[in-house]
DNA sequence: GCCGTTTTCGGCCCGACTGTTTTCAGTCG
């Protein structure tokens, strides 16, 4: 797919403009379009001319300059355009407070090229006396490299959540907060965060901000007012707090949420009908009158739509949506039944069947499978087929005794590098549900791997797919792999796909969950838990889901009981 | 550069905080 790259060119782009002081809103139209292109599951490459201006933010212009890229290879726009500006000089823009002005008049006055460059000039005070600079910024400056150069990127949401609800706790307990939640694209769920944003209300708001950075967590204060203000924890994250009154909470949950694309459009539809929104309420430009803003839905009322859930909140066709009244009816976590994928002590896992169960049932569920690697993966204990049998016997005489949940036979069968099965059919029919997933031979070409999930889906037994490209957020690629081939068969075999709820993994991505649901696949969110806590990865899983615009019923493990073993020996029953 | 139930030209979201300034520009989200 060629959509990050035009992408990337696109923001490139943006930040040469922003260097060069170029008319503002060229600039924005660029970022809108990167932004547009990256998050669409339909590949730039394969769309015609027309196809293209289709997309929101994608004038004429910008559509000859995607197909441009498409057909050559290269941009000549963008070419040119690199000429101009120095390559390093861009990376400038990465320094926390440094913007494109400052960069700008680092090059014209200093010649400064790149951060390095820069980092050298500050240490040895010779920014001091550009106009707008003093000691105070050339050591922000400082500080800025220095922040870089230990954490760069995005934090798996995994990582975040837990931090955020500590420093949640500290607040909670320390200050006079009343309401107090996550914002940002943590409350949005996204894959990966760049900083923690909490909102909160509060009679003293100075006494909540004296609190908040005097956390123990809290190794620098950014930034302080009496409504907002930026630290950084211990482990290099940066957590942002704003602290607004009651009656202004809603709109303030609404704005701090985002995403900044989303409040755009909303902010340009409330211009064109008269009204205005900040972050503390909704108001009517020519009276001033205040409309609402304690509840965050006020917004959506007063502007003529329904409420949209956060995790939508990304201008990618939820505004339209909500418009013409066809949003999703999101999945949530009360409509999970069970989970799919588990791991016990016969394999990798850390508990006993029976731990399982018991876990499983303190969530409220009423089944669960237990899926052990299979022989293949010898690193993980694979069950050989003699154990598998003699655990299928074993889970089918727990069964018995259970009462309000029960277990589903299963494993999760590798496929192997030459794209055979780890089991043969006689033994797989005996489960209830197969899992096959990919564990070795990440560095094939595309194709082969494409196929060895393909050859898997197109045996009858085979339930699911789980973790479908392999990835772990910030440790590791997802390996080569034509997702839409694999949708596709999918689709037509009959065969689920897997939303793997582990943090690190999150895989499908919510760009392709929405992709497959358009195609008519189904799924089950699991966990993949190979130890008990980690049950609770459950939510994440979820979260990911409603990303991906999901239902209830586009979701397996919510089904009844009953319901989820008709359509688990629907697929065997087929002719393939 | 995009876009149009005010418009095909002239608009384009909004405010907090910081550091530099004698009233504001730059940056950020």
């Amino acid at each position: 797919m060629q959509n990050q790259e035009v992408a990337k060119i696109f923001n490139d782009i943006a930040d040469i403009l922003e260097i060069k002081g170029d008319n503002p809103f060229r600039i924005r139209a660029y970022r809108r379009a990167a932004q547009h292109i990256d998050g669409m599951g339909k590949d730039v490459a394969g769309m015609s001319l027309d196809d293209l201006h289709k997309i929101p933010g994608i004038g004429a212009d910008l559509a000859g300059k995607i197909h441009e890229y498409v057909q050559t290879g290269g941009l000549e726009f963008y070419d040119a355009l690199k000429k101009e500006v120095p390559a390093g000089l861009i990376d400038l823009l990465s320094v926390p407070g440094l913007g494109p002005k400052t960069a700008k008049l680092l090059f014209d006055k200093l010649h400064i090229t790149d951060i390095d460059d820069l980092e050298r000039h500050a240490r040895d005070g010779r920014l001091k006396g550009l106009p707008g600079i003093q000691a105070k910024t050339e050591q922000n400056i400082l500080k800025g490299i220095a922040m870089i150069k230990r954490y760069t990127g995005r934090f798996s949401i995994g990582r975040m959540r837990p931090v955020a609800e500590e420093i949640m706790e500290g607040l909670r307990k320390g200050s006079p907060v009343k309401e107090l939640t996550v914002a940002g694209s943590l409350r949005r769920w996204k894959e990966t965060i760049r900083d923690i944003d909490i909102l909160a209300t509060s009679q003293d708001p100075q006494k909540v901000m004296s609190v908040f950075v005097h956390l123990p967590q809290v190794k620098e204060t950014l930034m302080k007012g009496p409504t907002k203000s930026s630290v950084v924890t211990n482990e290099g994250i940066q957590v942002d707090l704003r602290v607004v009154s009651g009656d202004s909470f809603g709109a303030a949950l609404a704005y701090f949420t985002g995403s900044k694309e989303h409040n755009i459009r909303l902010r340009e539809m409330a211009v064109r009908k008269g009204l205005k929104i900040n972050e503390y309420g909704i108001f009517d430009v020519t009276t001033e009158k205040k409309l609402g803003g304690k509840q965050e839905a006020d917004i959506y009322r007063i502007i003529g739509m329904p409420f949209i859930a956060p995790e939508l909140r990304e201008d990618t066709g939820e505004i339209e949506a909500a418009l013409e009244d066809r949003l999703p009816e999101l999945i949530e976590m009360k409509d999970i039944k069970g989970d799919l994928h588990v791991h016990s002590n016969y394999s990798d896992g850390s508990h006993d069947i029976q731990e399982l169960v018991d876990a499983a049932r303190s969530r409220g569920y009423r089944y669960l499978a237990i899926t052990d690697h299979s022989k293949g993966l010898a690193v993980a204990h694979g069950l050989s087929i003699e154990r598998m049998l003699a655990q299928n016997k074993k889970i089918r005489e727990i069964n018995k005794k259970l009462k309000g949940i029960t277990l589903l036979s299963g494993t999760e069968m590798d496929i192997r590098g030459d794209g055979t099965l780890d089991y043969p059919d006689e033994v797989l029919k005996q489960l209830d549900i197969v899992i096959a997933s990919i564990h070795s031979g990440f560095r094939q070409p595309k194709e082969q791997i494409t196929q060895r999930i393909i050859s898997a889906m197109q045996n009858p037994y085979v339930s699911l797919i789980a973790h479908p490209t392999g990835r772990l957020i910030g440790e590791r690629e997802a390996y080569e792999v034509d997702m839409d081939e694999v949708l596709k068969t999918a689709k037509q075999t009959g065969t689920s796909i897997e939303i793997n709820a582990y943090p690190l993994r999150l895989d499908l991505s919510d760009m392709y969950i929405r992709k497959a649901k358009e195609l008519g696949v189904s799924f089950a969110i699991n966990t993949d838990a190979h130890v008990n806590y980690q049950f609770d990865f459950m939510p994440y899983g979820v979260g990911n889901a409603r990303r991906g615009w999901l239902e209830k019923g586009d979701v397996l493990n919510t089904f009844t009981h009953a319901m989820l073993m008709k359509r688990l020996a629907m697929k065997k029953t087929v002719e393939q």
